[in-house]
DNA sequence: GTCTATACTTCGATAGAC
DNA sequence: GTCTATCGAAGTATAGAC
């Protein structure tokens, strides 16, 4: 299991409440629910004590820093997916699979908030990073092998950029769907899904 | 020229500077530098008169509420961005001139701020998408343009899907590179830039 | 181990002086 | 047309009571 690094200069005195707690619990149910609805600018103390029903202090309780409650959000999430993906690729790693996976409109949006929040909190740069790589070595490992295995060479289309093509067109989609644009997405969808299905017949929907 | 919509409900009886006026640019220019700095969390009325040199106040002259501020913040880039890619199509529509024009990672940096601001004010998220519909309009004519002009039909690769997973690539691309996750990019990059001289030999670079 | 009283800072916004 | 004095609400964080 993900143990947490922590990386305080100086431990501070103050004394923070034990992680199993259900009301730790609550409070990052409530900051995820928050930073989904509302964006990150959202997740405010006050707000985010407000939405679980707590007093306010408490989210000082059990996270030193809002940065650590951050952090603390994201690792839950991110390790949940990670685990998934993970699962999926072991049961099935077909082009098609992959492409399911990226698709999830859900992810996509939390991502979105975290990208923007690690543009200027350097404690989540490092951790988005992290697991950005891992997503990746993941995720290639399984692209290289479905694309081998249908004979394409590396000449004709490198694993990597499959990956990169299929997460930023992905990530596009969804992007776009949350503004209500959504011109083209269906023609798109379809194409890729054709597509998958040419050099991949094997592979199909259940 | 555009000139922006009101929407206000009950016109304020307050009154607003104008908008040829010197520091109102000045509050502009500021508000623009911080949240490309530090993101849209940074640009409160304090810190964007702190960096332009003025009084906090100014900020509720120029600019009714906060909102307001960064839709014109956003407005003035729309526009100028607009205008360039009209400028650079008009000129070269060819598909390396559209990938370049995709690839600037400025650019990129700017949208990520908006589209996480977008996600949870409407007033932001109305005018993000108009801008959007014009972005994909002026381009996709162009891209439809030029792969007809190659002899590519739309059963082989449909406009609309060329130039989702170009918008997707770069953003993708400057999207990690915001976070320091770089691996396969240059990759990538060389990649896209061979196919498209490939079906594109007659565009190249200057 | 859990929670609350409280300090002090910064926020957006308005009314009114020049 | 331009700018300032000021308000009330909300922000993070700590020290100490239970």
């Amino acid at each position: 299991m993900w143990q947490g690094i922590d990386v305080t200069p100086t431990p501070s005195p103050r004394r923070i409440g034990a992680v199993d707690s259900k009301t730790r619990t609550q409070l990052l149910d409530a900051a995820e629910l928050l930073l989904l609805e509302e964006g990150y600018a959202a997740v405010t103390s006050r707000r985010v004590a407000a939405k679980a029903g707590l007093k306010p202090q408490l989210v000082h309780y059990y996270f030193r820093t809002m940065d650590d409650l951050f952090l603390e959000v994201f690792r839950r999430r991110a390790e949940e997916n990670m685990a998934h993906i993970d699962r999926v690729i072991a049961t099935d790693g077909s082009l098609r699979m992959l492409w399911q996976l990226n698709a999830d409109p859900r992810g996509a949006r939390f991502n979105i908030e975290f990208v923007a929040l690690a543009n200027h909190r350097k404690a989540i740069r490092t951790e988005m990073a992290r697991y950005a790589e891992r997503f990746r070595a993941a995720q290639l490992e399984a692209v290289t092998a479905a694309l081998h295995a249908l004979g394409v060479t590396d000449d004709e289309l490198p694993p990597i950029v499959a990956l990169l093509m299929m997460t930023g067109l992905t990530q596009v989609l969804a992007l776009e769907d949350a503004l209500g644009v959504t011109a083209g997405h269906d023609v798109t969808r379809s194409f890729i899904e054709q597509a998958i299905a040419r050099i991949d017949p094997a592979s199909h929907d259940g």
